[in-house]
DNA sequence: CTGAAAGCGCTTACAG
DNA sequence: CTGAAAGCGCTTACAG
């Protein structure tokens, strides 16, 4: 029942501690037949390190820590799913949070995996959050951090993110080419840095095509979780002020697919009547109909790099040669669908 | 830069380690005047307690391993959810594996949150699994298990599960209930245990209502991921192989959704021309058109209520009284939409 | 090739 | 009220 110990296999082989330590690790200065025995003995005991006490010695647990803001969208489980695989590749587990858009919640997070004394962190932050010093403090730790989709500019640490106000340049770049006249806006909350710069794509799409900008045109999700229900509440509202618009750039697929809910409900067809251009290309948004017209964000991608840069800063790290932070910026595409009108030759 | 220790505070103190940390855990036997001076500085030097050494001492490590077979599934990701909502509250980290559904990974992953020394372990498991010596290596190490949804009946420890025989019996007699007569399931793998009873649901609510049960009405989910390609797949299959079917009951919202979407493009009318009742009540079934008739599924709620229950076997077993295991079952609920017709009266 | 010893940072039974 | 000491289980520099 108790848990077999060095000292198990050592009394039990008459050998000293140290060398069943070093004959388990294949230390060169163990003799054969003394790694035969011990190896042989700790399979049949069914030895197994413990860890806690490892921790202790290397002073670091192959653990890292993951704050993500919500767990069940299909971007960021996707992303989850990245960041797990890859580090169970490299022996490394992943102990996950959510913030739940919540400033608070995510710092007392960040200061349970910093006691925790994970060996890295990664981040994607929650909406409410403007500021930064619990983040900060993680890097004044020496603890590496790599921040993911949400980020913040201003910290100095290695980011992976997708050129945001690209995406959403070629999103309502599309929406003109496909003869659209009046386009609005369904923004995210006002911190989040991609939703800035959606916002900023938008709004440059339109000058470059000498189209007005109309602030009264860009709704913005007030609850700020993204939702389903804010998309049919922004829906409501713009049909009732503006009932010209003939095409929207949404930022994220639910809050379209909200929206769409919402214009079925009031007899507006899509994308007759309206053309809806989506973000991030969730699974759903493949199956609705009509299918939606989005921007494809490569989430599973995205952690996988993630890890893989944190895993290249802990070992940077350790052998006590810091990498400089480096920013990654992944390809987006934009997938026709459904639900905005083909191209118009 | 080197993180703070008891050494530390006692040093700059002048007292002992040991009064250090009694006065930090608020030990009786200190005096008021100490412990201000401790709990002071303590806080200036911003003192975090090593959680390796703490957890070598107290055997214990506030920590819990979980395993699913998939994360990108809305029904897993709530149940994420649940699981760690419920454990930070008091005060234990989750550490997520996913086994991709397959044995051999499921296997490595058990044991690896075992070396780890994990207080105990919650898992699902992957469709693969028949052979059961890991969980049971689990049991007899002492450590609490907990298993949800996709269960070993064989094995001796805590469940949390819904009733999926009655659930399907449910949808089935839903579908007779509005003048089906010849009804389909799409059922999942072999193995699992839902996606045998459900099957036995089916059958069962066939036949008590005089129905004639026919083996080849009965499609398997081959490549067991119940994925949207096997919906469409299956569908193919049934109506090349039984264009008379009205009504199918499908393991997994997922499933019946590429059914539908097959269905569509073969011009064969839901719920006019075949009535589908799905499994799980995935957001996404809410939200595409026609909306789909399904059986709710508790997520969030089955993660809570399996923390719960590991957290009160970890306290018993720590209490060195072990509880015996319980079965939990959770409610669940028909809800229907559009996919199937109205009663009729 | 083998082993005694120190030390990682904590907790707690025990002595005073 | 305070503290010296043992010990959790490991790793590794050092001596032989």
């Amino acid at each position: 029942m108790k848990p077999v110990t060095l000292k198990d296999i050592a009394e039990q082989l008459n050998i000293s501690i140290t060398t069943v330590s070093k004959a388990l690790k294949d230390y060169p200065d163990v003799s054969k037949k003394t790694k035969g025995l011990v190896k042989e003995l700790a399979k049949t005991l069914n030895y197994k390190p413990n860890t806690f006490a490892v921790n202790l010695r290397m002073k670091e647990s192959k653990t890292i820590g993951l704050v993500v803001p919500v767990i069940v969208h299909h971007f960021f489980s996707n992303i989850i799913k990245g960041i797990i695989s890859q580090a169970e590749k490299k022996g490394y587990l992943v102990i996950i949070l959510q913030s739940n858009e919540s400033y608070e919640l995510e710092k007392k997070q960040v200061d349970l995996l910093l006691s925790q004394r994970v060996d890295g962190i990664l981040i994607s932050l929650a909406n409410g959050t403007a500021d930064f010093s619990h983040l900060n403090g993680i890097i004044q730790q020496g603890k590496p951090l790599v921040m993911f989709d949400k980020i913040a500019k201003i910290i100095k640490c290695s980011k992976i993110i997708i050129d945001d106000r690209k995406a959403a340049y070629n999103a309502t770049q599309h929406l003109i080419d496909i003869g659209c006249k009046r386009i609005a806006h369904f923004r995210g909350a006002l911190l989040p840095q991609n939703s800035i710069d959606r916002f900023l794509g938008y709004k440059k799409a339109l000058l470059d095509n000498n189209f007005p900008y109309d602030p009264s045109l860009v709704y913005i999700c007030e609850l700020g979780d993204n939702s389903f229900e804010e998309g049919k509440e922004n829906a409501r509202k713009l049909l009732k002020d503006h009932n010209d618009v003939d095409g929207i750039f949404i930022n994220t697929d639910l809050v379209a697919i909200g929206a769409m809910t919402e214009f079925k409900k009031h007899g507006v067809k899509v994308p007759e009547d309206i053309n809806i251009v989506g973000f991030s290309n969730w699974f759903m948004s493949s199956v609705i109909s009509p299918t939606l017209t989005t921007i494809d964000q490569p989430g599973y991608k995205m952690g996988k790099t993630a890890f893989k840069q944190l895993y290249k800063e802990m070992k940077a790290i350790k052998n006590k040669k810091p990498l400089p932070s480096k920013i990654i910026t992944l390809e987006t595409a934009l997938i026709k669908r459904e639900s905005t009108k083909s191209e118009m030759e």
